[in-house]
DNA sequence: GGATCGATCGGCT
DNA sequence: GCCGATCGATCCG
């Protein structure tokens, strides 16, 4: 079962209304011949030099480049020496925008997530931005891939999900521009990432966000 | 269950 | 030199 890829009309879609729109669509990586698959339930947004959480926050540079590509582009960076985590860009070019996919549903190749990630329940198969990375074999190499054309990696659509059933929330493991309602996740989903408990130094607490 | 800590390295504040 | 959009192991209760 497979489902279109998003179109243009959705990744142009501003950053906030793209990483509520993406909950429900499915992230899908083809490596050595395998189809891996996952339900997207949680996302963040990154916004240019606007937000000091973002990369893009001080200037253009070598490193986050590829977020000042066309919407629809992947950024995939890694994080801390050893993690990946992947986004889709945001915006018109050169602005500098994104939305972090943080946590997916398992669909397809769970054996093949198994195999590269050796956990025993499948919620901690892709309940995470570098578990999800490790479980779909997304590494470096496919930053800047499009959704669009690429061959190994894209976003296929689904329905919209309704309001009623996203739930806002600040954004997880960010020490900058804590108090924005930037994440947005799947309510009732148990594969949505919780984040670390509490590391010191680092204000790393959610608060809900009441509308 | 919750808190603490180490791994590991590229890019820059 | 410093530190991060993280994870998993370990210790405590």
């Amino acid at each position: 079962m497979t489902a279109p890829r998003i179109s243009t009309s959705m990744y142009i879609l501003p950053t906030l209304a793209l990483a509520k729109r993406l909950l429900g669509c499915t992230l899908v990586t083809v490596v050595a011949g395998q189809r891996t698959a996952g339900r997207i339930v949680e996302t963040e947004a990154y916004h240019g030099d606007t937000d000091a959480a973002c990369h893009c926050y001080y200037r253009r540079t070598p490193r986050n480049e590829v977020m000042f590509a066309a919407a629809g582009t992947f950024y995939v960076y890694q994080i801390y020496g050893l993690h990946y985590c992947v986004n889709l860009v945001s915006e018109r070019e050169n602005t500098g925008a994104a939305v972090l996919i943080r946590a997916l549903e398992p669909i397809d190749g769970l054996e093949t997530m198994y195999l590269r990630r050796p956990v025993k329940r499948p919620t901690e198969l892709t309940s995470g931005p570098a578990r999800l990375c490790q479980a779909l074999a997304i590494e470096r190499s496919m930053s800047g891939e499009h959704t669009q054309h690429s061959s190994r990696i894209w976003v296929e659509t689904a329905a919209p999900i309704p309001d009623s059933e996203v739930v806002t929330t600040t954004r997880i493991g960010i020490s900058k521009a804590t108090e924005l309602p930037w994440r947005f996740y799947l309510a009732g989903s148990t594969f949505v990432s919780k984040g670390p408990a509490g590391m010191p130094g680092r204000k790393t607490k959610e608060r809900a966000f009441r509308s």
